[in-house]
RNA sequence: GCCGACGUAGCUCAGCUGGUUAGAGCGCCUGAUUGUGGAUCAGGAGGUCGAUGGUUCAAAUCCAUCCGUCGGUACCA
Protein backbone atom coordinates (compact mmCIF):
# COMPACT_ATOMS: atom_id res chain seq x y z
CA UNK A 1 0.00 0.00 0.00
CA UNK A 2 1.16 3.28 -1.00
CA UNK A 3 2.04 5.92 1.77
CA UNK A 4 -0.76 9.28 1.65
CA UNK A 5 1.73 12.42 1.07
CA UNK A 6 0.74 14.16 3.92
CA UNK A 7 2.01 16.51 6.64
CA UNK A 8 1.45 16.54 10.83
CA UNK A 9 -0.67 20.04 11.40
CA UNK A 10 0.48 23.17 11.70
CA UNK A 11 3.63 22.59 8.91
CA UNK A 12 3.34 23.82 5.42
CA UNK A 13 5.60 23.72 2.32
CA UNK A 14 7.00 26.71 1.29
CA UNK A 15 6.54 26.35 -2.75
CA UNK A 16 9.51 28.09 -5.02
CA UNK A 17 6.99 31.17 -5.09
CA UNK A 18 6.55 31.73 -1.63
CA UNK A 19 10.22 30.85 -0.61
CA UNK A 20 11.61 33.66 -3.48
CA UNK A 21 9.45 36.19 -1.38
CA UNK A 22 10.61 35.46 1.32
CA UNK A 23 14.20 35.35 0.33
CA UNK A 24 13.65 38.83 -1.14
CA UNK A 25 12.51 39.70 1.97
CA UNK A 26 15.42 38.19 4.37
CA UNK A 27 18.02 39.68 2.03
CA UNK A 28 16.53 43.23 2.26
CA UNK A 29 16.44 43.27 6.10
CA UNK A 30 19.91 41.32 6.03
CA UNK A 31 21.03 44.12 4.33
CA UNK A 32 19.54 47.04 7.12
CA UNK A 33 21.68 44.68 9.84
CA UNK A 34 24.57 44.63 8.44
CA UNK A 35 24.57 48.29 7.91
CA UNK A 36 24.21 48.33 11.52
CA UNK A 37 27.05 46.62 11.88
CA UNK A 38 25.42 43.40 13.18
CA UNK A 39 26.96 39.59 13.16
CA UNK A 40 25.33 36.78 12.01
CA UNK A 41 24.58 34.03 14.16
CA UNK A 42 23.43 30.75 13.52
CA UNK A 43 22.18 28.08 16.40
CA UNK A 44 21.16 24.63 16.54
CA UNK A 45 17.81 24.01 16.01
CA UNK A 46 17.63 21.11 18.89
CA UNK A 47 18.52 22.16 22.29
CA UNK A 48 18.56 20.63 25.82
CA UNK A 49 15.39 20.79 27.35
CA UNK A 50 16.47 22.32 30.30
CA UNK A 51 18.21 24.60 28.39
CA UNK A 52 15.07 25.69 26.45
CA UNK A 53 12.98 25.57 29.65
CA UNK A 54 12.44 28.20 32.78
CA UNK A 55 13.58 31.15 31.04
CA UNK A 56 10.67 32.12 29.79
CA UNK A 57 7.83 30.64 32.45
CA UNK A 58 5.48 28.10 32.08
CA UNK A 59 3.59 29.00 29.00
CA UNK A 60 6.97 28.37 27.03
CA UNK A 61 7.02 24.73 28.84
CA UNK A 62 4.00 23.55 27.34
CA UNK A 63 4.62 24.19 23.76
CA UNK A 64 8.08 22.72 23.36
CA UNK A 65 8.27 20.00 20.92
CA UNK A 66 9.91 17.35 22.63
CA UNK A 67 12.83 15.32 20.28
CA UNK A 68 14.45 12.06 21.22
CA UNK A 69 18.12 11.63 20.93
CA UNK A 70 20.06 8.15 20.70
CA UNK A 71 21.60 8.62 23.96
CA UNK A 72 17.68 9.51 25.13
CA UNK A 73 19.14 12.98 26.40
CA UNK A 74 15.86 15.31 26.93
CA UNK A 75 15.96 17.17 24.05
CA UNK A 76 13.55 19.78 22.49
CA UNK A 77 13.08 22.08 19.12
CA UNK A 78 14.19 25.83 20.05
CA UNK A 79 10.53 27.80 20.31
CA UNK A 80 12.50 31.28 20.12
CA UNK A 81 16.10 32.47 19.13
CA UNK A 82 16.45 34.89 22.24
CA UNK A 83 17.15 31.68 24.37
CA UNK A 84 19.40 30.31 22.62
CA UNK A 85 21.44 33.75 22.00
CA UNK A 86 21.78 33.84 25.72
CA UNK A 87 22.92 30.31 26.25
CA UNK A 88 26.08 31.05 23.28
CA UNK A 89 27.21 34.64 25.18
CA UNK A 90 26.91 32.28 28.44
CA UNK A 91 28.93 29.33 26.69
CA UNK A 92 31.69 30.90 24.51
CA UNK A 93 34.27 33.21 26.72
CA UNK A 94 35.97 34.44 24.03
CA UNK A 95 32.53 35.92 22.77
CA UNK A 96 33.39 39.86 22.42
CA UNK A 97 30.93 41.93 24.17
CA UNK A 98 28.56 43.84 23.33
CA UNK A 99 27.64 40.82 21.46
CA UNK A 100 25.20 42.23 18.57
CA UNK A 101 23.96 39.47 16.02
CA UNK A 102 21.23 39.13 13.81
CA UNK A 103 19.64 35.30 13.27
CA UNK A 104 17.23 34.05 10.92
CA UNK A 105 15.93 30.50 11.71
CA UNK A 106 13.15 28.24 12.09
CA UNK A 107 11.70 27.93 15.36
CA UNK A 108 8.94 25.51 16.72
CA UNK A 109 6.03 25.48 19.04
CA UNK A 110 3.21 22.96 20.10
CA UNK A 111 0.84 25.30 19.47
CA UNK A 112 -3.20 24.91 18.00
CA UNK A 113 -2.28 26.24 14.49
CA UNK A 114 -4.35 29.54 13.33
CA UNK A 115 -4.49 31.68 10.05
CA UNK A 116 -1.05 32.69 9.86
CA UNK A 117 0.64 31.07 12.99
CA UNK A 118 1.87 27.88 12.07
CA UNK A 119 3.77 25.00 14.64
CA UNK A 120 7.18 25.79 12.38
CA UNK A 121 7.60 29.28 11.75
CA UNK A 122 11.00 32.04 10.88
CA UNK A 123 11.81 34.09 13.14
CA UNK A 124 14.46 36.86 12.06
CA UNK A 125 15.88 38.39 15.36
CA UNK A 126 18.32 41.92 16.36
CA UNK A 127 20.07 41.53 19.66
CA UNK A 128 22.63 42.89 21.66
CA UNK A 129 24.26 41.56 24.10
CA UNK A 130 25.86 43.08 27.33
CA UNK A 131 24.44 46.67 26.16
CA UNK A 132 23.11 48.92 29.23
CA UNK A 133 20.13 51.07 28.10
CA UNK A 134 20.48 53.63 25.70
CA UNK A 135 22.46 53.37 22.82
CA UNK A 136 21.14 49.92 21.52
CA UNK A 137 17.68 50.36 22.29
CA UNK A 138 17.72 53.54 20.13
CA UNK A 139 19.60 51.45 17.20
CA UNK A 140 17.51 48.28 17.74
CA UNK A 141 14.27 50.89 17.28
CA UNK A 142 15.74 52.60 14.22
CA UNK A 143 16.53 49.32 12.87
CA UNK A 144 13.20 48.27 12.58
CA UNK A 145 12.07 51.27 10.82
CA UNK A 146 14.85 51.03 8.18
CA UNK A 147 13.58 46.92 8.11
CA UNK A 148 10.24 48.02 7.16
CA UNK A 149 11.42 50.58 4.95
CA UNK A 150 13.52 48.39 3.73
CA UNK A 151 10.57 45.43 2.48
CA UNK A 152 8.04 48.44 1.67
CA UNK A 153 5.79 47.87 4.71
CA UNK A 154 5.59 51.59 4.27
CA UNK A 155 3.32 53.48 6.42
CA UNK A 156 4.23 51.58 9.44
CA UNK A 157 4.52 52.73 13.26
CA UNK A 158 6.65 51.12 16.26
CA UNK A 159 5.38 51.81 18.89
CA UNK A 160 7.12 51.45 22.37
CA UNK A 161 7.01 51.43 26.04
CA UNK A 162 8.50 50.44 29.07
CA UNK A 163 8.05 47.92 32.05
CA UNK A 164 9.72 50.36 34.39
CA UNK A 165 7.00 53.09 33.45
CA UNK A 166 4.28 49.78 34.45
CA UNK A 167 5.73 49.24 37.01
CA UNK A 168 5.01 53.06 38.37
CA UNK A 169 1.91 52.12 37.53
CA UNK A 170 1.36 49.01 39.38
CA UNK A 171 3.37 51.30 42.65
CA UNK A 172 0.86 53.90 42.18
CA UNK A 173 -2.27 51.62 41.79
CA UNK A 174 -0.55 49.40 44.71
CA UNK A 175 -1.08 46.51 42.87
CA UNK A 176 0.86 43.28 44.24
CA UNK A 177 4.04 42.66 42.24
CA UNK A 178 3.02 38.93 41.89
CA UNK A 179 -0.16 40.23 39.60
CA UNK A 180 2.09 42.65 37.34
CA UNK A 181 2.42 39.35 34.54
CA UNK A 182 -1.31 38.88 34.55
CA UNK A 183 -2.11 42.64 34.41
CA UNK A 184 0.74 43.64 31.74
CA UNK A 185 -1.09 40.41 29.62
CA UNK A 186 -4.59 41.91 30.00
CA UNK A 187 -3.02 45.78 29.03
CA UNK A 188 -1.37 44.35 25.92
CA UNK A 189 -4.81 43.22 24.78
CA UNK A 190 -6.07 46.89 24.72
CA UNK A 191 -6.20 47.44 20.88
CA UNK A 192 -7.99 43.80 19.87
CA UNK A 193 -10.29 43.87 23.06
CA UNK A 194 -10.67 47.68 23.98
CA UNK A 195 -11.66 49.11 26.97
CA UNK A 196 -14.54 48.15 28.26
CA UNK A 197 -13.36 44.42 27.91
CA UNK A 198 -9.94 44.68 29.74
CA UNK A 199 -11.77 46.58 32.31
CA UNK A 200 -13.52 42.99 32.77
CA UNK A 201 -10.74 40.95 32.58
CA UNK A 202 -8.75 43.40 34.88
CA UNK A 203 -11.71 42.71 37.90
CA UNK A 204 -13.87 40.26 38.12
CA UNK A 205 -13.78 38.51 34.36
CA UNK A 206 -16.61 37.58 31.71
CA UNK A 207 -17.91 35.57 30.10
CA UNK A 208 -16.96 35.71 26.20
CA UNK A 209 -19.47 34.94 22.95
CA UNK A 210 -18.86 31.71 22.78
CA UNK A 211 -20.10 31.09 26.55
CA UNK A 212 -16.16 30.10 27.49
CA UNK A 213 -15.89 32.01 31.11
CA UNK A 214 -12.75 34.42 31.39
CA UNK A 215 -11.08 35.01 34.15
CA UNK A 216 -10.19 37.74 35.39
CA UNK A 217 -7.02 39.16 37.64
CA UNK A 218 -9.54 40.29 40.38
CA UNK A 219 -8.24 43.98 41.29
CA UNK A 220 -10.45 46.48 42.68
CA UNK A 221 -12.08 49.50 41.07
CA UNK A 222 -9.91 51.78 42.62
CA UNK A 223 -7.21 50.10 40.99
CA UNK A 224 -8.69 49.59 37.50
CA UNK A 225 -9.30 53.54 37.57
CA UNK A 226 -5.32 54.41 37.82
CA UNK A 227 -5.29 52.04 35.22
CA UNK A 228 -7.54 53.56 32.92
CA UNK A 229 -6.07 57.18 33.43
CA UNK A 230 -2.78 55.82 32.63
CA UNK A 231 -4.34 54.24 29.39
CA UNK A 232 -6.00 57.28 28.88
CA UNK A 233 -2.55 59.22 28.11
CA UNK A 234 -2.56 60.04 24.44
CA UNK A 235 -0.33 62.44 22.80
CA UNK A 236 0.88 63.69 18.85
CA UNK A 237 4.90 63.28 20.18
CA UNK A 238 6.39 61.76 22.78
CA UNK A 239 7.18 64.93 24.65
CA UNK A 240 3.46 64.99 25.14
CA UNK A 241 3.02 61.74 26.36
CA UNK A 242 6.53 62.34 28.76
CA UNK A 243 4.48 65.08 30.00
CA UNK A 244 1.65 63.67 31.23
CA UNK A 245 2.80 60.86 32.66
CA UNK A 246 5.18 63.20 34.84
CA UNK A 247 1.97 64.86 35.75
CA UNK A 248 0.14 61.29 36.98
CA UNK A 249 3.02 60.25 38.54
CA UNK A 250 4.07 63.42 39.94
CA UNK A 251 4.23 61.74 43.42
CA UNK A 252 5.42 58.28 43.05
CA UNK A 253 8.62 57.44 43.95
CA UNK A 254 11.61 56.73 41.13
CA UNK A 255 9.45 58.65 38.17
CA UNK A 256 12.00 60.98 37.69
CA UNK A 257 14.51 58.50 37.11
CA UNK A 258 12.57 56.24 34.54
CA UNK A 259 11.33 59.32 32.78
CA UNK A 260 14.72 60.98 32.14
CA UNK A 261 15.80 57.38 30.82
CA UNK A 262 12.77 56.97 28.23
CA UNK A 263 12.98 60.97 27.34
CA UNK A 264 16.54 60.44 26.66
CA UNK A 265 16.08 57.89 24.32
CA UNK A 266 12.96 59.65 22.83
CA UNK A 267 14.68 62.86 22.22
CA UNK A 268 18.13 61.13 20.89
CA UNK A 269 15.73 59.01 17.77
CA UNK A 270 14.45 63.18 17.44
CA UNK A 271 18.14 64.18 16.80
CA UNK A 272 18.23 60.78 14.17
CA UNK A 273 15.32 61.44 12.08
CA UNK A 274 12.88 59.17 13.49
CA UNK A 275 9.80 61.16 15.00
CA UNK A 276 6.45 59.92 16.63
CA UNK A 277 5.38 59.72 12.86
CA UNK A 278 7.18 56.32 13.30
CA UNK A 279 7.87 55.88 16.77
CA UNK A 280 5.46 56.76 18.99
CA UNK A 281 5.94 56.23 22.45
CA UNK A 282 2.34 54.19 23.68
CA UNK A 283 2.13 53.15 27.47
CA UNK A 284 -0.51 50.61 26.19
CA UNK A 285 2.11 48.63 24.90
CA UNK A 286 2.96 46.07 27.06
CA UNK A 287 4.28 42.34 25.67
CA UNK A 288 2.67 39.23 27.13
CA UNK A 289 6.41 38.40 28.07
CA UNK A 290 7.33 38.14 31.60
CA UNK A 291 11.06 38.49 31.07
CA UNK A 292 11.19 42.36 29.69
CA UNK A 293 12.61 44.62 31.94
CA UNK A 294 13.26 47.97 30.55
CA UNK A 295 11.82 49.66 27.00
CA UNK A 296 9.17 47.18 24.99
CA UNK A 297 8.06 47.53 21.59
CA UNK A 298 6.27 46.16 18.95
CA UNK A 299 5.12 47.20 15.22
CA UNK A 300 2.49 47.16 12.91
CA UNK A 301 1.86 48.04 9.20
CA UNK A 302 -0.99 50.86 9.28
CA UNK A 303 -2.31 49.50 5.89
CA UNK A 304 -2.55 45.89 7.16
CA UNK A 305 -3.56 46.31 11.19
CA UNK A 306 -5.76 43.01 11.39
CA UNK A 307 -2.23 40.80 11.48
CA UNK A 308 -1.31 42.38 14.59
CA UNK A 309 2.60 43.26 15.29
CA UNK A 310 4.94 42.04 12.93
CA UNK A 311 7.96 43.17 15.22
CA UNK A 312 8.32 42.48 18.99
CA UNK A 313 11.00 43.42 21.53
CA UNK A 314 12.54 44.74 24.37
CA UNK A 315 14.78 45.30 27.11
CA UNK A 316 15.87 41.71 29.23
CA UNK A 317 18.43 42.62 31.50
CA UNK A 318 18.25 39.18 33.34
CA UNK A 319 17.68 36.65 31.18
CA UNK A 320 21.48 35.21 30.51
CA UNK A 321 21.84 34.78 34.13
CA UNK A 322 20.35 31.93 34.74
CA UNK A 323 23.42 30.32 32.74
CA UNK A 324 25.60 32.08 35.99
CA UNK A 325 27.97 34.46 35.38
CA UNK A 326 27.77 38.15 35.33
CA UNK A 327 24.60 40.09 34.58
CA UNK A 328 24.48 41.03 30.96
CA UNK A 329 21.93 43.63 30.19
CA UNK A 330 20.58 43.31 26.63
CA UNK A 331 17.84 44.18 24.17
CA UNK A 332 16.88 43.36 20.96
CA UNK A 333 13.79 42.50 18.44
CA UNK A 334 12.19 39.93 16.81
CA UNK A 335 10.60 39.95 13.46
CA UNK A 336 7.46 37.56 12.35
CA UNK A 337 8.89 36.80 8.88
CA UNK A 338 5.72 34.45 8.20
CA UNK A 339 3.20 37.37 9.47
CA UNK A 340 5.09 40.10 8.06
CA UNK A 341 4.75 38.18 4.73
CA UNK A 342 1.60 37.50 4.86
CA UNK A 343 0.81 41.46 5.51
CA UNK A 344 2.76 42.68 2.98
CA UNK A 345 0.72 40.41 0.55
CA UNK A 346 -2.72 41.56 1.16
CA UNK A 347 -1.82 44.96 0.98
CA UNK A 348 0.05 43.79 -2.77
CA UNK A 349 3.92 44.68 -1.85
CA UNK A 350 4.89 41.09 -2.98
CA UNK A 351 5.54 40.23 -6.55
CA UNK A 352 4.65 36.86 -7.76
CA UNK A 353 7.38 35.15 -8.78
CA UNK A 354 7.66 31.65 -9.48
CA UNK A 355 11.35 31.18 -10.76
CA UNK A 356 14.56 33.39 -10.90
CA UNK A 357 15.16 31.97 -14.18
CA UNK A 358 14.88 34.86 -17.26
CA UNK A 359 15.82 33.02 -20.02
CA UNK A 360 15.14 29.66 -21.50
CA UNK A 361 16.99 27.73 -23.76
CA UNK A 362 14.64 25.45 -25.30
CA UNK A 363 15.76 22.07 -27.21
CA UNK A 364 14.00 21.20 -30.24
CA UNK A 365 16.74 19.04 -31.88
CA UNK A 366 18.42 16.59 -29.90
CA UNK A 367 21.22 16.75 -32.51
CA UNK A 368 21.42 20.56 -31.45
CA UNK A 369 21.46 19.83 -27.65
CA UNK A 370 25.15 20.76 -26.94
CA UNK A 371 24.76 23.90 -29.17
CA UNK A 372 21.75 24.60 -27.09
CA UNK A 373 23.76 23.89 -23.62
CA UNK A 374 26.80 26.18 -25.12
CA UNK A 375 24.09 29.17 -25.39
CA UNK A 376 23.18 28.58 -21.49
CA UNK A 377 26.36 28.11 -20.12
CA UNK A 378 27.44 31.53 -22.32
CA UNK A 379 24.21 33.24 -20.84
CA UNK A 380 25.32 32.19 -17.29
CA UNK A 381 28.78 33.90 -17.96
CA UNK A 382 27.01 36.89 -18.83
CA UNK A 383 25.25 36.69 -15.29
CA UNK A 384 21.80 36.41 -16.72
CA UNK A 385 19.87 33.52 -14.83
CA UNK A 386 19.24 31.21 -17.70
CA UNK A 387 17.48 27.51 -17.67
CA UNK A 388 18.16 25.01 -20.51
CA UNK A 389 15.22 22.77 -21.04
CA UNK A 390 16.12 19.62 -19.54
CA UNK A 391 13.18 17.44 -20.27
CA UNK A 392 11.36 16.09 -23.11
CA UNK A 393 8.43 17.68 -25.25
CA UNK A 394 8.12 19.62 -28.02
CA UNK A 395 8.78 23.55 -28.46
CA UNK A 396 5.31 23.79 -27.72
CA UNK A 397 5.40 22.04 -24.21
CA UNK A 398 8.60 24.17 -23.79
CA UNK A 399 7.03 27.60 -24.62
CA UNK A 400 4.43 26.73 -22.27
CA UNK A 401 6.35 25.89 -19.44
CA UNK A 402 7.96 29.00 -19.58
CA UNK A 403 4.72 31.22 -20.15
CA UNK A 404 3.26 29.12 -16.68
CA UNK A 405 6.77 29.75 -14.78
CA UNK A 406 7.07 33.79 -15.92
CA UNK A 407 10.59 33.05 -17.86
CA UNK A 408 10.80 36.55 -19.62
CA UNK A 409 12.77 35.22 -22.66
CA UNK A 410 12.97 32.28 -24.48
CA UNK A 411 15.52 31.27 -27.28
CA UNK A 412 14.97 28.64 -30.18
CA UNK A 413 17.61 27.24 -31.75
CA UNK A 414 16.42 24.47 -34.75
CA UNK A 415 18.45 23.87 -37.83
CA UNK A 416 16.41 26.50 -39.37
CA UNK A 417 18.95 28.81 -37.34
CA UNK A 418 21.79 26.62 -36.69
CA UNK A 419 22.36 26.66 -40.94
CA UNK A 420 22.43 30.19 -40.65
CA UNK A 421 24.71 30.84 -38.02
CA UNK A 422 21.47 32.49 -35.88
CA UNK A 423 19.30 32.29 -32.76
CA UNK A 424 16.16 33.10 -32.37
CA UNK A 425 14.98 35.06 -29.26
CA UNK A 426 11.41 35.26 -28.22
CA UNK A 427 10.12 37.60 -25.91
CA UNK A 428 7.02 36.12 -24.44
CA UNK A 429 4.99 38.76 -23.07
CA UNK A 430 4.96 40.72 -26.36
CA UNK A 431 4.09 37.59 -28.36
CA UNK A 432 1.23 37.69 -25.48
CA UNK A 433 0.24 40.95 -26.16
CA UNK A 434 -0.02 41.10 -29.71
CA UNK A 435 -1.82 37.68 -29.68
CA UNK A 436 -4.51 38.64 -28.11
CA UNK A 437 -6.54 39.82 -31.08
CA UNK A 438 -5.33 37.17 -33.35
CA UNK A 439 -8.00 34.57 -33.31
CA UNK A 440 -7.08 31.33 -35.23
CA UNK A 441 -3.94 29.03 -34.28
CA UNK A 442 -2.62 29.51 -37.65
CA UNK A 443 -2.34 33.04 -37.59
CA UNK A 444 -1.11 32.94 -33.76
CA UNK A 445 1.97 30.41 -34.95
CA UNK A 446 2.73 32.05 -38.62
CA UNK A 447 2.90 35.67 -36.69
CA UNK A 448 5.81 35.08 -34.48
CA UNK A 449 5.55 37.95 -32.42
CA UNK A 450 8.15 38.89 -30.11
CA UNK A 451 10.59 37.27 -31.99
CA UNK A 452 14.17 38.47 -33.69
CA UNK A 453 16.85 36.92 -35.09
CA UNK A 454 20.28 37.86 -34.09
CA UNK A 455 23.68 35.77 -34.47
CA UNK A 456 24.67 33.38 -32.76
CA UNK A 457 28.07 35.25 -31.29
CA UNK A 458 25.78 38.10 -30.33
CA UNK A 459 23.40 36.22 -28.13
CA UNK A 460 24.32 37.03 -24.72
CA UNK A 461 24.80 40.86 -25.70
CA UNK A 462 21.77 40.99 -26.67
CA UNK A 463 20.07 39.78 -23.97
CA UNK A 464 21.48 41.51 -21.58
CA UNK A 465 20.43 44.85 -23.77
CA UNK A 466 17.35 43.24 -23.70
CA UNK A 467 16.86 42.67 -20.37
CA UNK A 468 18.36 46.11 -19.03
CA UNK A 469 15.36 47.27 -21.24
CA UNK A 470 17.67 49.15 -23.78
CA UNK A 471 16.68 47.97 -27.40
C1' G B 1 -8.05 24.54 26.11
C1' C B 2 -13.41 25.97 25.31
C1' C B 3 -17.84 26.91 21.82
C1' G B 4 -19.71 26.31 16.84
C1' A B 5 -19.70 24.92 11.66
C1' C B 6 -17.73 21.89 8.04
C1' G B 7 -14.77 17.40 5.72
C1' U B 8 -16.87 14.44 -1.82
C1' A B 9 -11.08 14.80 -7.83
C1' G B 10 -4.97 19.00 -7.47
C1' C B 11 -8.65 23.56 -6.47
C1' U B 12 -13.91 25.46 -5.82
C1' C B 13 -18.17 22.92 -5.06
C1' A B 14 -23.02 19.94 -6.45
C1' G B 15 -25.17 15.21 -4.96
C1' C B 16 -27.07 13.88 1.20
C1' U B 17 -35.93 13.09 3.11
C1' G B 18 -30.65 5.95 2.27
C1' G B 19 -31.61 2.80 -3.76
C1' U B 20 -27.88 0.96 -10.40
C1' U B 21 -21.35 2.14 -12.89
C1' A B 22 -20.38 9.44 -7.69
C1' G B 23 -20.94 14.63 -11.06
C1' A B 24 -19.66 19.89 -12.76
C1' G B 25 -16.37 24.04 -13.49
C1' C B 26 -11.34 25.27 -13.18
C1' G B 27 -6.56 23.03 -13.37
C1' C B 28 -3.59 18.86 -15.40
C1' C B 29 -2.29 15.38 -19.64
C1' U B 30 -2.81 13.99 -25.07
C1' G B 31 -4.10 15.35 -29.99
C1' A B 32 -5.95 18.68 -34.08
C1' U B 33 -0.75 21.79 -35.10
C1' U B 34 6.00 15.96 -35.84
C1' G B 35 9.26 24.55 -35.06
C1' U B 36 5.62 28.30 -31.32
C1' G B 37 3.09 29.43 -25.04
C1' G B 38 -2.84 32.39 -25.70
C1' A B 39 -7.99 31.30 -27.91
C1' U B 40 -10.98 27.14 -30.07
C1' C B 41 -12.30 21.96 -30.75
C1' A B 42 -11.80 16.62 -29.58
C1' G B 43 -10.21 13.04 -26.18
C1' G B 44 -7.98 11.38 -21.40
C1' A B 45 -6.14 10.69 -16.46
C1' G B 46 -7.51 11.64 -11.55
C1' G B 47 -12.04 9.75 -6.03
C1' U B 48 -11.33 3.15 -0.77
C1' C B 49 -16.97 10.33 -0.76
C1' G B 50 -11.59 12.26 6.23
C1' A B 51 -10.99 7.41 9.45
C1' U B 52 -13.11 3.58 12.31
C1' G B 53 -17.26 1.22 14.19
C1' G B 54 -22.68 0.76 14.12
C1' U B 55 -27.97 0.70 11.99
C1' U B 56 -29.87 -1.45 7.25
C1' C B 57 -31.40 -6.04 2.09
C1' A B 58 -28.71 -1.49 0.71
C1' A B 59 -24.70 4.17 3.46
C1' A B 60 -21.20 9.71 0.23
C1' U B 61 -26.28 10.12 2.49
C1' C B 62 -28.54 8.02 9.17
C1' C B 63 -25.95 7.31 14.29
C1' A B 64 -21.39 7.16 17.50
C1' U B 65 -16.33 7.98 18.29
C1' C B 66 -11.83 9.73 16.55
C1' C B 67 -8.87 12.74 13.21
C1' G B 68 -8.61 17.10 10.36
C1' U B 69 -10.10 22.03 8.51
C1' C B 70 -12.44 26.71 9.20
C1' G B 71 -14.71 30.63 12.39
C1' G B 72 -14.97 32.69 17.42
C1' U B 73 -12.44 32.75 22.21
C1' A B 74 -8.09 31.84 25.19
C1' C B 75 -2.70 31.72 24.71
C1' C B 76 1.16 33.96 21.94
C1' A B 77 8.48 34.15 23.64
Amino acid sequence: MSIKPRLSRGLRDLLPEAMMARQRLIEAVRGVYETYGFSPLDTPAIEYLDVLSGSAGQEAQQSIFRVSSPEKEPLGLRFDLTVPLSRVVSQHAGIQLPFRRYQVSQVWRADKPDPGRYRQFTQFDLDAVGAPCGRADIEILAAICDSLTAVGAEPYLVRFSSREILNLLLKRAEIAEELATDVFRVLDKLDKIGLKRVRLELTSGYVDRSGDPIRGVGLTGEQVAVIEQFLSIRGDTRSDVLKQLGDLFADTEGVAEQLEVIGSISSSLDGLGYHSDRIALDVSIARGLAYYTGPVFEAVLLNAPEFGSVFGGGRYDNLVTRFGGPPLPATGASMGVDRLLAALETIGKVDSVKTPAQVLVTVMDENLSQECMSIAFELRRAGIRTEVHVGTGRLGKQLKRADKLGIPYTVLLGSNEAERGVVTVKQMAVAREKGEAVRGKDQWKAARFGQRTVRRSEIAETLRRMLRGTP
